[in-house]
DNA sequence: GCCCAGGTGGGTA
DNA sequence: TACCCACATGGG
């Protein structure tokens, strides 16, 4: 994928709390429709979590209508700050010096904070070695019998861990390159994949119903 | 019009 | 534990 596509540049710009607030905002969307909110949040500056702490609710949520969910998001972003402020002073720095495993719980404790989330601010802002595994990873390993559908988000997050070595940089571009063919991995990028140049590419059986 | 997108949390059995 | 469902905009 790397020698076909080349690098994805995941988050290079940015501050880390700018990739934190994408890797909220971005939960069941389209980048796309993130950008605009985060060019709202960047103009009115509010892309500190001081400032984010300050803002309300309501013109919070008005600024990142673009990106869906939008009285949800607002408030898993506050959630996060005010967990940044309580729980790390409001530092970034002081957060991400946090063990991995230890940050991880805590990310997770958070509301609006899953594992694919967590893991996502621990690798692209943290540049904490942890695999990010989402819907499209499990769809390829299911497609090359890696796995069955069944095994558990961390249960597949060991499954890379174990088999690469634990770099954030490798890890990084990995998940970019999965997301970027996305459903279309398979298709779309065959020659790379022998799994697929060997078995054409077959819809997923229509469900029965009773 | 319809489907889907870089998920998560809350409710029910 | 294992499903359901709400959350919501914008692009193909």
């Amino acid at each position: 994928m790397f020698r076909a596509l080349g690098p994805q540049h995941w988050w290079p710009g940015g501050t880390r709390f700018e990739v934190i607030v994408g890797a909220i905002l971005t939960q069941n969307t389209r980048w796309t429709n993130v950008e605009r909110a985060i060019h709202n949040l960047r103009q009115q500056k509010l892309l500190s979590p001081a400032a984010m702490a300050r803002v309300s609710p309501a013109r919070l949520a008005r600024l990142i209508r673009s990106s869906g969910y939008f009285r949800q998001k607002a408030r898993k972003l506050k959630a996060f700050v005010r967990f940044l402020g309580d729980v790390h002073h409001g530092s970034l720095t002081k957060m991400f010096r946090t063990p991995t495993t230890i940050l991880r719980q805590q990310l997770l404790s958070v509301h609006g904070i899953g594992p694919e989330t967590a893991d996502s601010i621990l690798l692209y802002a943290g540049k904490h070695p942890v695999f990010v595994v989402d819907a499209y990873t499990r769809r390829i390993l299911e497609r090359h019998n890696l796995a069955n559908g069944k095994e558990s988000y961390d249960e597949l997050r060991a499954l890379f861990q174990r088999s690469l070595p634990p770099s954030a940089a490798l890890f990084n571009e990995y998940h970019a390159l999965i997301v970027h063919t996305g459903k279309d991995f398979c298709r779309a990028h065959a020659p790379l994949c022998e799994a697929c140049a060997l078995r054409p590419f077959l819809p997923p059986p229509p469900e029965v119903t009773a």
